[in-house]
DNA sequence: TGATAATCAGACATAATAATCCCAATAATG
DNA sequence: CATTATTGGGATTATTATGTCTGATTATCA
């Protein structure tokens, strides 16, 4: 199998951080194209006009219509999380914990092997995910592509 | 998308560990048939037989044809890590750090936007899946199923 | 008001993962 | 030695995730 490594959300939720990050990042009052975002990224364009559909219905996105159009932050980068954006394309988490090893009825009472082990790093997975707004990584962007082309 | 949680493995990767922890936990000198474990662990059993074959190819797992065939560890449980089993099932880890959120040329010098924050995470779950044996895990689920028939 | 350029929406196509089928090879047993 | 029961392994199918196509809708601008 491929498992490039570790996976905390699906590729499509990939792409979706990876545009608003950009829009965060060019911070234009104006709208801007998908088409854009799509070829700075190397992010199939009818691929992500789909997920950008998707982010609109969850008011994570601004979209307008038409000649002129493109698309927005629905709202300020500073209030936006990634796990939001998370959420809006794989759903939200579970219910009920998930058990690392696929042992059913696995919770604090009766926990499956690893469980002590998972739960942590579960929790800090989470918690970054919950912690990181897209003006702070907007701004870290923009650093690396600094530091990239010294 | 469905994306349960956090994806440490593929599912063929889970079904493996589960097989080779029932292997681990009944301690049979005895051949043990690979139907009985899927059949345990609701499995189809066709295809926990295809991933045997991987594991028997990386000798995790001994395997005896004929008639009174069937599976055993290949050495003792106390010795077999989770990472193993992972890295037999789904290849080894990628030689370069991957990004988080997939941006290219991610690096200690050159960091992503949340690379700080989830290197040590990562450096986490490989430890969590290298410090896990066999012979622990299959005591722990001895343990919960006692617990689970109370 | 017609040409142009964007998003919206649903159907369709491809690729990767998961699961199944079938039969050969192996080995024990009556 | 035929029967039975197992793993081995290639081909095939099913399901899900990813990606594409086409046309409708909306809005600007000459």
């Amino acid at each position: 199998m491929v498992m490039s490594e570790y996976m905390l959300y699906s590729k499509s939720s990939e792409y979706a951080i990876q545009a608003m990050v950009y829009l965060a990042e060019v911070k234009s009052k104006k709208p801007v194209l998908t088409k854009n975002i799509a070829k700075e990224y190397n992010i199939p364009y009818q691929f992500l006009a789909k997920i950008v559909q998707t982010l609109v219905k969850h008011r994570l996105v601004k979209a307008t219509r038409g000649r002129t159009g493109g698309i927005n932050l629905y709202q300020d980068a500073s209030k936006i999380y990634l796990n939001q954006i998370v959420d809006a394309i794989d759903g939200p988490p579970p219910i009920k914990e998930q058990c690392a090893i696929g042992l059913d009825l696995c919770s604090d009472d009766v926990p499956c092997p690893i469980h002590h082990t998972w739960k942590p790093i579960k929790k800090a997975i989470r918690e970054m995910l919950a912690s990181e707004n897209l003006e702070e990584l907007a701004h870290r962007v923009i650093e690396k592509r600094r530091r990239m082309n010294s």
